[in-house]
DNA sequence: TACAATTCTTGATTCGAATCAAGTTTTGAA
DNA sequence: TTCAAAACTTGATTCGAATCAAGAATTGTA
């Protein structure tokens, strides 16, 4: 992937879509491109932060584990998206892991080439503040879900959801296998399995793998 | 309070201390103090938000209410800490409400004062980004410990940590009642109280109210 | 100071979801 | 294309913590 190209994506990119050509150029010299396949972590828990990521291709899980093993993904970052700006600004490691779900084009943007940038245009300074506090709304959501919800309601926010941002809102396509989305959800694989089971009994959806077509979304809505 | 003392506090804040007397009168004049009695709110969530606040007396809990009406504790906001930054910068309400549990004194620093200074002063806008990050930290840190520690792992988790934070770290005191204790480490009043007892008849603390000593800090971190 | 309201504790019971177990299905790599 | 590994489902059982209940202690205020 050449420069030309990597520049091309970064001004697409919400954040910096206002710079100046001369400007994106720059910030072009201040990244790395990598390839994360299948499997690998992008920075372990712990890891010194280098700068933020933007996802160019693929998808990637992040996630903390506990001394026991056991796994809680906290959230599934798709093309597009950036993540690991909150740690940039504090003199801390990751508290997270980063690790990609299927071979993955990752675009680190340095730490010296962002802050250069936050220290010279308003406008990417506002787009990070709002960037960081979207994650922050999303956490304090999902620290309520899981807080006030039954694992029934959480998954059926979580369809709702994703229904609502996608293309054909009736038939909706769980963006990672199913021990990911019931690990999102704070619930086990078994449980996800049998809520689904009951959902479907209840007439409100049809699954096929990772495909879920909402057959009554009013139901869904209002079911307990 | 008059200007010059509302100035001086401003200026003891860690966002604006590097601030020049002139930029800090110039604050000033976009701030209001706000008296809050306890038991009142502050805002609800739904709320348009005005501006950010820094406590300046008494403590703020924030928290979400579900449709049940179960009520779960987000924060505690304690003198010379911020709260609501994060909602400035979407075009959105507040997701949480603010209620005063001791008679409050708050300044609202409004979105015209604030959005001034982040355009004119690089160090605020560090110490912004930096504020939003570590509180995006703690929800990580507190989705973590819902998700995968026991309740007991997580009052000893709690302890620990105010113990760290406190003069004597032997002695703690709690910073609010043991409702709102058991809310933030989302578990029960009744079952706060049963694993207290527990790890006092395990030779680990000491209750008395509010001030509890911990008499084996080692026992405590490695108890299961 | 009194006393009503709130907070806290302790006991008995219930319940939602985890765990344990054993297939079945799907997937991806050789 | 094959086949071992991974993902998923379904059933039986257990378990941690919630709920329900009632009394004790504390607190704030009249």
């Amino acid at each position: 992937m050449d420069k030309s190209l990597i520049a091309h994506r970064l001004s697409e990119f919400y954040m910096f879509s206002e710079l100046q050509p001369a400007q994106i150029e720059h910030l072009t010299n201040g990244t790395r491109l990598i390839d994360v396949p299948r499997g690998n972590t992008l920075f372990n828990r712990g890891d010194r932060a280098h700068g933020f990521y933007l996802l160019l291709e693929g998808q990637i899980k992040l996630g903390v584990i506990s001394p026991q093993g056991d796994e809680k993904v906290i959230g599934l970052i798709q093309p597009g998206q950036s993540f690991g700006e909150a740690v940039l600004f504090l003199e801390r490691s990751f508290p997270i892991y980063a690790q990609a779900t299927m071979d993955a084009k990752v675009l680190l943007i340095t730490r010296e080439a962002i802050f250069n940038i936050l220290d010279n245009d308003v406008t990417v300074v506002r787009r990070m503040l709002a960037g960081i506090s979207a994650r922050n709304r999303q956490l304090v959501n999902d620290i309520e879900s899981i807080s006030l919800q039954n694992s029934t309601q959480r998954l059926i926010g979580y369809l709702l959801q994703i229904s609502t941002d996608s293309p054909n809102p009736e038939r909706v396509q769980l963006p990672a296998n199913k021990l990911t989305i019931a690990s999102m959800l704070n619930i086990t694989p078994e449980t996800l399995s049998r809520v689904m089971l009951r959902l479907h009994n209840a007439g409100l959806i049809e699954v096929n793998g990772k495909e879920i077509v909402i057959t009554n979304v009013a139901g869904l809505r209002t079911f307990e």
